[in-house]
DNA sequence: GGATAATTTGTTAGCGCTAACATTAACGCT
DNA sequence: AGCGTTAATGTTAGCGCTAACAAATTATCC
């Protein structure tokens, strides 16, 4: 729903003229003795209008401070420039570079972003999916590949209506067989790929600890991926899922000491479902006298830059968590550069990025195994 | 400048019809019999058309995927419904919980939230605030009270034009003599609390150690407020500034290494710009065998996540890295109540939280003293 | 019952801008 | 000079929606 607004009750108090103070274009072409249709010409493509009416133009231009009303425009031409993007949390520190990339790489081409979060929630991610569509984006850019059904909806409406639809941070196995373009990586695939390298470590017994976010797909498949290759090498594994916490940190340090308290045989090798639990993890581990990776092994997934400075191997000297590298700047930017693709604007910045929407996630070894 | 846009030089390519897929208030109309207006009329406010055309518009609207087009009604409305927010980083853990603050206060107001990163550049920041004028936002919040003179102009000219501007995160000595609306606190006076309190704590000798980023005022500016008051309260006090690193961690790092290696004297309490900085300087001190505070003690600024979980001392078994905590968030929820205020909207929530724009950093002393 | 008041619906015009076409001015050519 | 050709400008209409008013419908009352 959400549809019927707020709309003042018995009367709006709002006597106000129409016109809010901003000048507008007819006020720029009165007071330079042009028409309308000259200056808003002058302002798209100065070359178009002869030099004297140019000059005209510029002087009332400086005069008047205007600023041209966006929605009239976009109204006029039915072709919006705004790219909206819904993230499940803008305050997360793994969307934080995609969304700069996806900024960076829209900057000049005449696009400008709107940005939605939602909370990891489907939901909420349906409500903001309808909001920005009223917006008539010119391409619509979301997170993740599971949607609810009426979000689904509207996507397939946007997507025929000609309107660009990207799917970012998730691919599908069949990636051919996806019904939105698709920008990021499997990640069954790359928990299987953190599994393996566990056990080729010579790990026979692990576990992984889920994201405690109950509407993080992306880690739970992780996860899944993880067992299911562990179990394939003939590994034990158990899943464990984090503590709900608005810190990460401390639901890692918590996950930890659960696993420690819990009596049961303890895993020989964590992985985790992003560095943030890691760290924790790996603090709660060092206060404990465990060494790590001889008594615990960790395996984090992100690369955040915290990972690169805890995990210190006391005997070894090297230091860092062992993680998954995952280039969150170019998922942003491979996403803008699907959408320039797809509206058929020209691509900034180097040609081999346009190549392919591939984004590999690497394995980044370190102090932690 | 940067008003001539795109438009491609010879002709558009786009010989696509006028109408972009999306149905139209019209179309429901025909659909269910009745003109626009009543449609238009029932989804601002059921309540104003009748049982019978009600039901008759619903129907319709259940078979045509109807999105408003907000571009067409905030043009004929004049008022438009979209809140600008100007913040300098949105990767930036400093301003993503502000976001969110600003959003979940804005969320069931109509108003709806559009945000712009400038990267900490005020050349950039202009540029967006020009952008997002565009869109005859209701009203402005921007970040900072520093800007270049165009910035001002553009804020000085919203502002003349009825639309509320807000400056977030500082506030002037004189928050009185305000030109525009300030939400935060005074930075200086922060960066004299942290020298008092380190002064308190019988240390002589201090350090600031400041952002990186150029353009970071707020930094620099609780490093004079530091110095200043450090040395009014008779301590010695040296300020140095961090290298410019994509990693913060890092930064602090590399800055207590600096200090050591410098061989002058060092400081026996460091104030740092904020807690990443301080962090990484924890790390970095840990490993060198430092024991913090004995050697040094540490100061962190925001009371990020990060710092409840390091700072272990050995000795006494206390965590934490003593620090400066903001509510970051409430900057962010008082912002957007003094939209609303502006716009004379009801305000949702407590009332308490109405009252003051006030939001009063308060030292939180853990285990670096 | 018929006039009046209240409610519901329709009509018209216009928000500020731009596509498409019509018009005029400037230019070159036989 | 007269003609076509190009460039520069003006004109008209409409994007999808909503304020303001007008018209039609229903309810109310003596």
């Amino acid at each position: 729903m959400a549809l019927p607004a707020s709309l003042p009750d018995p009367a709006p108090a709002d006597t106000a003229t129409r016109r809010h103070g901003r000048s507008t274009l007819a006020d720029v072409a009165a007071l330079s003795g042009v028409t309308s249709m000259s200056v808003s010409r002058y302002l798209r493509a100065p070359q178009s209008v002869s030099a004297k009416t140019a000059h005209k133009i510029q002087a009332a231009l400086s005069q008047t401070a205007y600023t041209p009303n966006k929605q009239a425009g976009l109204l006029a031409t039915g072709r919006s420039q705004i790219v909206a993007a819904i993230i499940p949390n803008l305050g997360n520190s793994i969307f934080a570079e995609t969304v700069q990339g996806i900024s960076d790489t829209l900057r000049g081409s005449g696009l400008e972003l709107l940005l939605a979060s939602t909370n990891y929630s489907l939901e909420r991610e349906e409500e903001q999916i309808r909001a920005v569509l009223g917006w008539a984006p010119a391409a619509l850019i979301v997170t993740g590949r599971t949607h609810s059904t009426g979000a689904l909806a509207l996507m397939r409406q946007a997507k025929a209506g000609g309107t660009p639809v990207v799917e970012m941070w998730d691919k599908s196995r069949k990636s051919a067989s996806a019904e939105f373009t698709q920008v990021g990586f499997n990640h069954s695939a790359v928990g299987a790929l953190m599994a393996e390298h566990l056990v080729k470590r010579g790990y026979t017994h692990l576990g992984y600890v889920d994201s405690a976010v109950a509407q993080d797909f992306r880690a739970h498949e992780r996860g899944e991926g993880f067992a299911q290759a562990a179990r394939a090498a003939g590994a034990r594994v158990q899943v464990v899922r984090a503590d709900i916490s608005d810190d990460p940190l401390r639901a890692g340090r918590q996950a930890l000491r659960a696993l420690v308290l819990s009596g049961q045989s303890l895993p020989r090798a964590l992985a985790f479902a992003n560095d943030h639990l890691c760290a924790g993890a790996w603090l709660e581990a060092v206060e404990r006298g465990m060494r790590v990776p001889q008594d615990m092994a960790m395996l984090g997934f992100g690369d955040f830059p915290l990972s690169r400075e805890l995990g210190l191997n006391a005997c070894t000297g090297q230091r860092g968590l062992s993680t998954v590298e995952v280039q969150r700047g170019s998922i942003g930017v491979h996403s803008a550069r699907a959408v320039l693709r797809a509206l058929g604007l020209p691509l900034t910045g180097s040609a081999e990025h346009a190549v392919s929407h591939a984004v590999v996630p690497m394995l980044v070894q370190r102090a932690t195994d």
